[in-house]
DNA sequence: GCCAACGTTGGC
DNA sequence: GCCAACGTTGGC
C-alpha cells in the first residue's frame, strides 16, 4: 500500500465536511498541477492519505482512504486533469501541526516541507508511521 | 527553445 | 497583507 498527503483549505473543503460524506466519499477535484496529477494517477484503491489543512490550522487532521482511482476531473473543461474519490477513514487523536513536523528531524525530508505548494504529495512508510505516532494512533 | 513577466499558493 | 517559491504564458 502507498501513502499520500492531500491538502485542502478548510474554507474550501474541510475534514469535517469529508467526514460528513461518510463511506460514500467525495471526488477530490480541482487539482491543476501536473506533478499532483502524476501522484493521483499513481494512487491505488485502498491507499491511505493524510488530510492536511492549509492556511487555517496548518495541521494534519486525519486519514483518508482512496476509494476510486484516477479518472477525468469533471470540473476540468480542458479534460487534461484527473481526480480520485476519497473517504474519511479516521481522525488523528491529536492533529500534527506544521510546526511539529518541522521540529522533527526525521521528517525534514517530507514533501510537505520541501514542496510546500504541491497539493498532492507522496509520503514514505517511515514518515507515515511516525506521523501516526505523533498523532496518537 | 529561452526567458521575462505574471499569477497562484501558502507560510508568516 | 506581504513575500518567496514555483508553475505557466507569451514574445522573441
Amino acid at each position: 500500500m502507498a501513502y499520500w498527503l492531500v491538502k485542502s483549505e478548510p474554507s474550501v473543503w474541510s475534514w469535517d465536511r469529508q467526514v460528513a460524506k461518510g463511506a460514500k466519499g467525495e471526488a477530490w477535484t480541482g487539482v491543476r498541477n501536473h506533478s499532483a496529477k502524476l501522484h493521483m494517477m499513481a494512487m491505488k484503491k485502498g491507499d491511505r492519505a493524510f488530510y492536511y489543512h492549509s492556511n487555517e490550522g496548518k495541521e494534519i487532521v486525519g486519514i483518508a482512504e482512496i476509494i476510486r482511482e484516477a479518472y477525468p476531473d469533471p470540473t476540468d473543461e480542458s479534460g487534461k486533469f484527473v481526480c480520485v474519490d476519497i473517504k474519511a477513514d479516521k481522525p488523528l487523536k491529536t492533529p500534527v501541526t506544521l510546526n511539529a513536523v518541522k521540529a522533527e528531524p526525521r521528517l525534514a525530508e517530507m514533501a510537505l516541507l520541501k514542496y510546500s505548494r504541491l497539493s498532492v504529495q507522496p509520503v514514505t512508510a517511515e514518515e507515515w508511521k511516525l506521523v501516526c505516532k505523533m498523532g496518537g494512533l
